[in-house]
Order: C-alpha cells, then structure tokens, then sequence
DNA sequence: CTGAAAGCGCTAACAC
DNA sequence: GTGTTAGCGCTTTCAG
C-alpha cells in the first residue's frame, strides 16, 4: 500500500507538502495540489488514520462506546438503532466512527481516560450506560468529551440526549384517561431504574391531575421483561378478572407483550375487556395483535443527534448541552374508550 | 496519560525493556517485569494502540465491517446479534475488536484494500456483505484476511460462517409434508437474492421427494418484507381461499408476519385455516400469536464463530475454511397437522 | 539481560 | 511556497 513518502516522490515533492494537500492548507497553490492529489489518486493512497493521529490531533478520532451490549439487558433494536443514527451522521458528515464494546469487565480492567488514551479517542458517545456503570461516574472527570443518550451526566464537556421520559408517560397516562379509563393497572419496570421512577412520576402527574388514585393493587412490578410480566399479569387477573382495573400501563414494550399473553390466555380480549398501553416503540408493537400503542423512544434520532452534538462539542466545549427530543405516542388498536 | 516513557524513567529501565515486559519476550527476569508491570500499574500506563500499530504488526487490529446498516434492507436483529457474538468472542479471548459501518457510498470511495491500510486492520469480519457489494469481489485479491457470514467467497485468506440455506429450508418443508399438508403456497423472497435461490432448492427437494409439486398459483413473490407480504397473500386469498393451499411457507420471518396479518384480516385462523412457516428465527416469531414455527438463522453463533475463525486465520492462513453452522427448527404453534 | 537507535506514517513548526 | 526536521508512542533489531 502506498504511503506518503511514495506519493511525495512520484509527485516530485516532499512529505510536507503531500501532508499539506492533504489537510486543506491554503498556503499550497491549487495547481500544486491538484496534481498531488492526482498523484495519490492513481497510487490509490489513503492516509493512514493511526499515523495521523498519533502525530497530531487532527481529525479526531470518535468512538461510539456501547455499554451492556454482551449482557442480556435490554431489547437488541434499541442499541442497534442508536448505532445506525450515528453512523448516519457520521457517514452524511464525512466524520468516522468505529463503535467498542465495552462490557463490565473491560470496565473494571481499565478506566474510561485509560480507554480513550489507549484508542487515542478524542470523544465518544455512550450508548446503553447505566448508572451503575463504573464508567459513569469517571465522565465527569475525564477531559474527554463525550455524549451520553438516555442518562444525564454533569459536566463541563459533556453533552446528553435524552427524551422526557416523564413528560412522555404522562402523555401516555393522559391518553388512557382520556379514553375514559379511570382504574389504571401500571406494570412498573425494575426499581432501581432511573426510568421508572421518571416514568412514574409522569402517570402520577397526569392521575393526579384527573383525581384519580392508582391503589398498591394495581401496581404491578416488572423487570421490563416478559417473562416477569407474563406471569404477574395472569395472577394478577386470576387474582381481580376484570373488577379491578380496565387498562394496563406498562414502563416498556415488551412487558405489554407479555401482559396481552397473560390475557389471552385467560381468555380476555384486548382492548375488549382490557385496554393496554406500551413504551418505547420497538417494531415488534406494530405486529402484535392487535397493535399496541406505545411511546416511541426514537432511537435512530437520538444517535443521529448524539453524533452530531458530540462533533459540536468538539469543536467547541460551549455547545455542551442536554438536548431533549420529542417524544410521540403512537396509536394503535391495543386502547379503546370506554 | 502516562506514557511508556515515564514507565520507563521512573521504573529506571529503558522504554526497550518496558516494551519487552509488556510484550511477554522471556528473556527479561521475572523480577525486572514484575517490578515494571508495577509501576506501570500504579501510573495507569496503558499501551497506545495506534502507536503499537503503527510500529509493529503485533496485536494485529481486527474489524467488523458492516455493510447495509444505513440501508433499510434487513431487520435490525440480525446484524445486531452477529456484532453481539463476535463481542462476545472478542471479550472472551483479549481480542480488541472495533466495528465500522461500511456504506455503499464508502465502498465507492475507497477500496477494501484502502480502508483496511488506512484502518492498520489485519483482518476484518465482513457482516451483511451481498454479492453486489463492491467489497464482495475485492476480498479475493486481498492480502487481507477475512471471514464472511452468510455468503461465500473463494480464496485462500478468506473464511466464511454459514448455515446450509438449502438444507434448513428442506427440513422446514418437511416438516409442513409431516403435517400432512400437501398444498403449500410459498412466499418468495426477493428474487435476486442468492438465498432466495438456495432456500427454494431446498424446497423443491422436500416437495420432489414427496411426489408434490408447487404450482405457479402457489408462488407468492415478495421482497423479504412485511408490505408486499401483506398484500400479496390478501390477494391471493380472495381470490383462491381455502381452496388452493393449505400452508404459507415463508422465506422470512418478517412475510410470514405479513401473511399472517392478511390471513387474519380476512377472517381465517392460524393455525386453523392455514398454516405457516417463517425462517430467520427473530424474535418476534416468539410474541405473534400464534407463535410461528420458524429456522433459527443462530446470528449470536454465527457471530462468535466468526470472530474464532478468523483469529485463527490470522494466526495460521491455513486455518480458512468454511464452517457450516447447525441449524434449528423452532416448531410453535402456527402449523398444525391435518 | 538491557540500553541505544532506527524506524512505522504522518503532522507541524521552522527554515530557506 | 516548499523542503527539512523533530517528534507522536511504540516495537524491534543490534550491540555490548
């Protein structure tokens, strides 16, 4: 493969000035330029991005970090689409992104400056952290900026993209009521979780808005995941039939999915006897039978945005800033008034 | 960032000899390394990894290349999963592996050949790569070693991962002829794909072996996708009913969804009416209702043989070879015996 | 055993 | 304008 140095004699130049071309200097004659690009072209030389960095700062390089993705725990569309929405940016931007994982025990072998120093990152985005994630706190410490979707981390460089994720229950919440559904049965997601004490916090505004109560009957708790959900739900009606509540409001798709089974299978109809509301507007909601009508997180935006923030960022640490996206609810056939 | 450097100078030794304790060279006394490995540890010293390529070929730098994550063209489990397995690979032996996004666009900017030399990759993972992408031909005269998932290409520095596309179909065809049905209608893929072509020789086989035959009635052409699924099964079902077929056989999971919906829509059951078939293995065949008998593609196993194949490619050329991974009929309740 | 030194490919001062 | 040169951080001969 050919280097500088090849292109430099080929040319007729030296190195300096083939790295000149290169990098939009203007003291270079467009003429001089032009025939080195040529040059290159026919060579078919492409600067290697390791030299390039190691001698200088330019074209940083930027890595999407992505936390949780070899442990089992959350939907696979989620993270994936984030990563699409940034390499959209990054492919529409010209900016190059290479996307790490980085599972706890990398976490725990090497801090997060140590990560970025060893991959010479001059900032990343962080997809799926938690804040149990020893990386989580380290941000704030880092002079590395970065760009964290879905949780908010202070700091002077910074950034973070997030939807109002109360803002968006409470939406939800409102749309049940406002299909006359005043005896709500929330399935709660897992404690310790950010979001679902945000997301409470939403259904509970919106409740007491209406003057309506939701009783510790009623509160069903989750791990967002089916199974959890699944079994929950049919005891729950096995439990109450159809006198204790007339909907389901639930912190997450895929506990929905696993409430409409818990349904079915006691011979319940959905929205017939039970309406049912889901959250974060994963694929699988447009298929299911009937619809479900959910939140949708956007995360394909989220990423297209994270990525761009993070370069704003770099260019300029006072474009630091928690940036929240629209939410939409989606409307399906799972609610129906009563 | 402490660099080798300052290992070097406050461990008292030369940068040689650091590098030589942390590259496991055995002529260094244990004592020396363990003193360096010390200091290095209390300073948070931790390799650059440009630098280390760019100097040497050691800890060859690995990459998955994933082609067609900006395109619409296939559901965003698979690829996902396939990352997720050479992770889990990755993670499980030291190897650092970095994921790239290669578009058409980038194919069209530089070749395999460029960006491998402009990344120092030593070899690459190529996922979602078709025969029409421009990278596909290039693998063969690359000094680069390489494995595929999912499509084959010949040369001695390249490996690929596969399952047996005819053989899985066959079975899943078989399966349906177990079932006593002997109409069976089959929803095409698209028709350029090279899975298309092998899944329907799969078919052809079962039915061949059988005494059946697929007429041309019975050959539902659709683009891998929901939509054209959709439709096309709602026409063919008003204009034949019950009375041509008694089980839709889809090539993805994601037409047999939509056959299902159409199916429903026009007030016939599943598995009652008609019975289905889906092959991919997604997810969401778990959730439909009923859940759809389907092939698990294995894309997290795919992934991580990956990754495993190739290490050992790179440590030993003639390691390549093709693996033919098993493949797995999830039988659910959308097929029933008549 | 270990230090010194020559690069790897590139950028950015610094001269001319 | 453009060549020269000093690194960037690391590995790897080559002496000794």
């Amino acid at each position: 493969m050919a280097t500088i140095k090849d292109v430099a004699r080929k040319a007729g130049v030296s190195i300096g000035t083939v790295s000149r071309a290169f990098n939009g200097y203007k003291d270079i004659p467009e003429t001089t330029r032009h025939s080195i690009l040529k040059v290159a072209e026919e060579m078919g030389y492409v600067p290697n991005i390791n030299a390039r960095s190691l001698s200088a700062k330019k074209k940083p390089n930027i890595a999407m970090l992505m936390s949780g993705i070899l442990e089992e725990r959350r939907s696979d569309e989620m993270p994936y689409l984030l990563m699409k929405g940034a390499f959209q940016y990054a492919s529409k931007s010209g900016m190059n992104i290479a996307t790490y994982s980085i599972d706890s025990k990398l976490q725990r072998e090497k801090t997060y400056d140590q990560f970025c120093y060893e991959h010479s990152l001059a900032g990343t985005l962080l997809f799926g952290l938690r804040t149990t994630d020893l990386y989580f706190k380290s941000l704030q410490k880092s002079a590395i900026p970065c760009v964290t979707v879905d949780v908010t981390v202070k700091g002077p460089l910074i950034g973070s993209v997030i939807i109002d994720d109360a803002a968006a229950f409470e939406d939800l919440t409102e749309y049940l009521v406002r299909n006359n559904h005043r005896k709500i049965a929330i399935l709660y997601g897992r404690r310790q979780a950010e979001v679902t004490s945000k997301r409470w916090q939403g259904a509970k505004r919106a409740l007491d808005r209406h003057g309506l109560t939701c009783p510790k009957s009623r509160i069903i708790e989750t791990d967002f995941d089916y199974d959890k959900a699944y079994q929950r739900v049919r005891r729950y009606l096995e439990c109450f039939g159809t006198s204790d509540a007339t909907a389901f409001l639930c912190m997450s798709d895929l506990t929905a999915i696993g409430a409409m089974q818990a349904i079915k299978d006691l011979g319940y109809h959905v929205p017939d006897d039970f309406s049912l509301a889901g959250y974060d507007g994963s694929n699988i909601t447009r298929y299911t039978d009937p619809g479900i009508t959910t939140i949708d997180q956007s995360p394909l935006e989220k990423g297209y945005a994270a990525a761009q923030l993070l370069s704003e960022i770099i260019a300029d640490p006072k474009a630091a800033r928690q940036l929240v996206l629209p939410h939409k609810l989606i409307a399906r056939d799972s609610i129906r008034k009563i």
